[in-house]
DNA sequence: GTAATTCCTATTAAATTGATAGGAATAATA
DNA sequence: TATTATTCCTATCAATTTAATAGGAATTAC
């Protein structure tokens, strides 16, 4: 399952791309306009903003940005700071490598080949989408 | 993250083929050669044969065997089985369909739209994937 | 009838997730 | 300078899920 702090991190940065402006993305915007608790919010934008994804202000008037132009964010980027690494064993992480305290041979084992498989395709997907994808409607990437 | 429910699983269907034969194979030879809590393994073979893939016979000489052949058996349901759906968001699962309280417009809803991708993705490989094909060494994979 | 096995239900422990609370630090501006 | 609005930080809590254990009933082979 996704989780609750991916799910509310990739619509608040969908948010902050359609909010398009000079001016930095108040917490509370996002918080109101996609009904996501406002405290949980914060932590997860600070997340975003630790990795370099977001930059921020504070003080009044302050908020949150992007770093960098929506289509140069990639979504591997993203779910890995939101959700972690993007392979569903460690065995078979290209970032988060380890090894399994069970499984003598990695190269004969079951689980390592089936997930290693379904890493690629994941990230297949998620280094061919950038945010800027995401902020496009549907009838939009009709067109596309 | 794969659940161990589901890495156990896989590991104890691919064990079951290896142990080719017309006889049942135990669930106390399967935990102790790959190293899974017997009682949790037990468990989860008795999901395996609740929902057809495995069959089993009880008393003694009883065990675990393959309803179908390994060719025959699809990752798509065995992951169903085992870990749930194969989408990460209800709104996108072709089998528990669920929409989301939030979210007003599911079709350009950002989250919507990127795991849908992931889910495809996914299935492309699940599909695409038999017990048989796990339980190949890596070396006769190549030759495949 | 005994031993070996699956089957079933219940319980528990640990980890993770989702959310909340309170206030410190910072910046704009009146 | 005082006030207000904001991000930032740490800690905590509640709920859920996962992983594992326990004990014994039912069944079968011999």
């Amino acid at each position: 399952m996704l989780s609750k702090k991916t799910k509310y991190g990739l619509k608040a940065l969908t948010f902050i791309v359609n909010s398009e402006g000079e001016k930095p993305v108040q917490v509370s915007a996002i918080a109101k306009n996609e009904q996501i608790p406002q405290k949980f919010l914060e932590s997860i934008l600070l997340t975003l903003r630790k990795s370099g994804v977001l930059g921020s202000k504070k003080g009044k008037h302050g908020g949150y940005y992007l770093r960098k132009e929506p289509h140069e964010i990639l979504m591997t980027e993203v779910m890995r700071v939101l959700e972690g690494p993007i392979a569903m064993v460690p065995c078979v992480s290209l970032n988060y490598y380890e090894k399994c305290d069970d499984c003598v041979d990695e190269e004969s084992c079951s689980v390592h080949m089936l997930m290693a498989k379904v890493r690629d395709s994941a990230l297949n997907v998620f280094r061919n989408t950038t945010l800027a994808d995401l902020s496009l409607k549907k009838t939009e990437n009709i067109l596309k």
